[in-house]
DNA sequence: AACTATTTATAAGA
DNA sequence: TTCTTATAAATAGTT
């Protein structure tokens, strides 16, 4: 590198800590810029300093999240996507579920209300208790 | 860099870029991991190939995961989190829409059902409604 | 922020 | 592919 061979160790100098690191940083951006237009690839680089500020870079034509969902694509680990697809699905459950129930009501408003048999209400009541237990056992 | 400068722009014979990227990407993460322990900072790296091929590093200490959530709670624009958020706000609604529904129902079987009256039936019709139309408009 | 002596990275060749 | 090497590029210490 410079005046003379440096080991890879912890700067402790504050001053030459930072020092070092902002041009460390730069030189690598550089480098991921240059590896981004030379082989078409989409790279993704956060970095924390010692000092808790961010610095990121990616690559034109893509972003962060775009390149991070990939990633958790590629790595079959995404559990918050799992767990959304679960409460997506579950949600539907319940739009059908009140769907139903508002179908039921609306018919028997057209009937004659005397009309309305115990059997049936039991029915629907059962209807309802049935998918309410369902969303209590996911545990959501 | 070798026998003559290059200039930075995408490779387009295949072999050769392929060569170039193994070699610049070892030469990245050896950078990263430089950085890593010289200034003490952590750091995620993630990139796709043109072919699509994942690598990633990760500075040790820490995860790919948890330096993207920092990255998110830095950056505020973790839209996946409250899209989460207004799911569980709504699916939250549903459960009590649907409780309330079995509730009510249940009470009138322990009335006599004649005693259901029509305006009864209208309130509790009105009530699914208006919570459905309140799903629509959210679009979800 | 600029400079420069060295080290380091690497493109092309073997 | 792996190694070599000529040269470009990065950078540590200095000013």
């Amino acid at each position: 590198m410079g005046r003379g061979k440096i080991e890879i160790k912890k700067i402790e100098n504050h001053t030459n800590r930072q020092v070092t690191y902002s041009k460390r940083r730069s030189g690598l951006f550089k480098k991921a810029r240059e590896l981004t237009v030379l082989c078409d690839a989409k790279i993704s680089i956060i970095m924390f300093s010692h000092s808790n500020k961010l610095h990121e870079y990616t690559s034109p034509s893509t972003t962060t999240k775009e390149i991070y969902d990939r990633y958790q694509k590629a790595m079959d680990c995404d559990l918050w996507s799992s767990h959304y697809e679960r409460m997506l699905q579950e949600l539907k459950k319940q739009k059908d579920v009140n769907a139903r129930l508002s179908r039921d009501i609306r018919q028997r408003l057209g009937q004659d209300l005397t009309g309305l048999s115990f059997k049936e209400v039991v029915a629907l009541e059962e209807k309802v208790s049935a998918s309410v237990e369902l969303v209590r056992e996911r545990k959501v």
